[in-house]
DNA sequence: TCCAAAGCAAGAGCACTGCTCTCGTTCATG
DNA sequence: CATGAACGAGAGCAGTGCTCTTGCTTTGGA
């Protein structure tokens, strides 16, 4: 019997295979480190390769023994967002679970999570949730990390659903086929009516962060993070969580 | 396919002023055209002045006779995408209008006609609503057409609480004051809990449609017509319109 | 009618970019 | 210890936005 696959992983970053090994790591680290701090300045347009060489003391050339393009740079940076909003998401879900706060009220500080997450990070935000660059298509490694924040918005469903403190949104005829499938994928043990309002709720949520992040809500909106909060109650409430207001 | 033209714009065309000024007018729309079809094809960051230049048979220096940067041709396109996609949602208001359908009913048709054009003009709809150029700033010429869109919703709610058809969404205390001032500044006729309620869904509408056209949804959501409709029609429950589906 | 002023296209050139290739050097391992 | 792989440096290619100069053409007023 193989073992698993991360505690494989592990095995080969705690063995030390020598001095190469360990510089190629850190170099590795250093560029990315770099990378992140010239996306989070000028943004991923303006990210250059011979810029990141230049401040880190090498020729550009030397940069492709770390990363084969300058895709290959932003997959790593893509993969380094989707995770970092994730764990937002997870750790507010974590302190919240421990309160045992209602879900809607779960729902609503994970939502304000993602939101401060995406107000701190912003270049790092339009990255993976702007306009995808044309031509890159991405690749494998970003599916798992991206789907981390979506996956905490699924289990406070699931749990209010499990604690029968869910109310069942109606479901359009042509929507259950699908809404089946995808409670099968990846959002088992969640009635197919909540998965359908879920993945509706968690677009208009990111639209939400987006059009103020964007700069779509200038000389619209002032009051942003009540408008954000308020809406987010109610895409709770639309998704079927009890309201946690009337509490 | 030329665009809408601005006033002045017309005042000008109908006054012809010489062979110089016609030709002009001419050289500038074949540049946009050649731009907007480079855009079409490969999107806003592949965009390159010298490849529009070699396309018209012209050197790129001669272009900037014409737009003083690369930036004030996008500027030009951005302009060029909001008319587009505003006037596609003001048409549709206009069909719906004339058949007296329900307000909940025109709400979606208005949302369907945006969505469609954005699946029609990806490249367009992500110049305008996806991740801003950095250190690009939006000019003021923008503004107005950018408008649009929001304009025909805020119609569709004010023509429903003229007639008695609207629900008034209950409105956090925090977002009184704002929305006083949004209804006074743009929606003026329409109640503040409606303007908040409005804005909201707004961004949450243009959300669904960024999730569906920047990849977000693919390996999740199949039937997104379905979904797109479902939504739209709850949202504009959620500003207050009466619901389409009981009538 | 003539002429200066303004508009225009072209070309050279600058400082960049991503990326490739070659050339010595250094390291890890059989 | 010797050999092959990994590595950094540098030159070079094709491309970019943008500027400046150089002539030519059109235009509008004297």
């Amino acid at each position: 019997m193989v073992s698993a696959p991360i505690a494989w992983q592990t095995d080969r970053m705690s063995t030390i295979r020598g001095a190469r090994e360990r510089a190629r790591i850190e170099v590795t680290a250093a560029i990315k480190d770099e990378a992140r701090k010239q996306l989070a300045e000028e943004g991923a347009p303006k990210l250059s390769l011979r810029a990141v060489a230049r401040e880190l003391g090498m020729v550009s050339s030397a940069l492709y023994r770390y990363f084969p393009s300058r895709d290959d740079l932003l997959t790593a940076l893509i993969v380094d967002a989707f995770d970092a909003i994730g764990a937002a998401a997870e750790q507010a879900a974590a302190e919240q679970a421990a309160g045992e706060a209602p879900p809607a009220e779960r729902w609503v500080a994970v939502s304000c999570a993602v939101r401060e997450w995406a107000l701190a990070h912003p270049h790092e935000y339009a990255l993976i949730y702007g306009s995808p660059v044309p031509g890159y298509i991405a690749p494998m490694d970003t599916v798992g990390p991206a789907a981390r924040v979506g996956l905490v918005l699924i289990d406070i469903v699931r749990g209010a659903y499990r604690a029968g403190d869910l109310t069942l949104p109606p479901l359009a005829d042509g929507l259950r086929a699908d809404a089946e499938r995808m409670a099968a994928d990846f959002a088992e043990g969640v009635p197919p009516e909540s998965v359908a309002a879920l993945v509706a709720a968690w677009a208009q949520l990111f639209g939400l962060i987006s059009f103020e992040l964007f700069g779509q809500f200038n000389r619209v909106v002032e009051e942003r993070e009540a408008l954000f909060r308020q809406t987010a109650g109610e895409l709770a409430r639309s998704v079927g969580l009890r309201d946690a207001g009337t509490a």
